[in-house]
DNA sequence: TAGGACATGTAATGCGTTACATGATTAT
DNA sequence: ATAATCATGTAACGCATTACATGTCCTA
């Protein structure tokens, strides 16, 4: 059955399983469901295509119109049935990797003084006021067409990003408050 | 004053500022602090302090022990300014970035059924629930020692740490009911 | 006195990003 | 008819990881 799936090619083989037939339809699909957990560019989708072309997973063909060259890909039966044995993968999780340069700044901003830090901390509550959103406009929309479309978990994941997101809107406006007090006391 | 840091630089810099003095110091406290939110592996540590010594804002010397050659370092006034000036930066946020394999099965998950589904979300509950076992032990001890050393700011982001994994448990724990009602339902 | 844990680094690989290139379609 | 946007991709770079190499200290 050759080598497990590396999560980047199991997200491009599941989102074209998913109906998504084309790069382009894929990175909008990205845009719109992983993108807040699993960030995938264009330049790894079609890299990513090419391989699970080759490896029998997907099957392309060209759709060209005019000059303009155009591939579409649909899932084969090898295909699906090595994305359900990603799914089931080792018990042993994956880390969840968490990446935040304002989590950093906030770590370091002991130097610049209680008000310094305050600020810090607004922008990340900003932040998060984006990102819900972007949760409302585009990412559940698109989770409720996924699951009108027959797919349960896109929505609940969506969910997890939202509730994510508010928890973090809530995490800094306690912080914005108690480093408000540690300010006034000093 | 040159370039903006990166925030690599940065956090190496931040560190050596704080008080780990070798690559090897730095690396146990990125271990006990940063981990969660900056994963920083030696070889960028290593890497980072050439740079940051290359550019005066660290001073290196050596501190041999026979045959083994050990380097440490110090952060210089200009170290300090740049890293006032790196945690002020633009009040535009770089965007927080999560990726976590364990979310995108889960978004897959629909190909194996319910009960497998369930399986993926108890995977991610035990997942923080190890993760918060972590928190106990290493990173809230190390945040309270660096309070007693005057830095306020790593308990903070510690307890954002652990609080962030206890929602995560606490969202597992309602999608596992969840999954199981609509398992039942089919 | 040998094995393991602690400590300090380097080399090589590879993934993901930024920047770029180009054709088609729509709007004004 | 010209600009803007949609659509499809490639090339090059750089950061971060994996794997390795090596010395020193502790302990049984």
């Amino acid at each position: 059955m050759g080598d497990p799936l590396s999560n980047t090619s199991a997200a491009v083989l599941g989102l074209v399983a998913m109906g998504a037939r084309s790069g382009y339809e894929i990175s909008r699909a990205v845009d719109r469901s992983l993108r807040f957990f699993w960030a995938l560019a264009p330049p790894q989708i079609y890299a990513e295509l090419k391989r699970l072309d080759g490896l029998g997973l997907i099957e392309g063909r060209d759709e060209a119109r005019g000059a303009r060259r155009r591939r579409v890909y649909d899932a084969t039966p090898a295909g699906a049935a090595a994305l359900r044995a990603w799914v089931t993968a080792d018990a042993d999780p994956s880390p969840l990797e968490l990446r935040d340069p304002e989590l950093l700044r906030l770590f370091f901003a002991g130097s610049v003084g209680p008000a310094g830090a305050v600020e810090r901390v607004e922008v990340m509550r900003r932040r998060s006021e984006r990102m819900l959103e972007a949760f409302r406009r585009d990412i559940e929309p698109a989770a409720e067409r996924a699951r009108e479309g027959g797919h349960e978990l896109p929505q609940h994941v969506a969910r997890f990003g939202r509730e994510l997101h508010e928890f973090v809107v809530d995490w800094c406006a306690r912080v914005e408050r108690e480093l408000a007090e540690e300010g006034r006391a000093a």
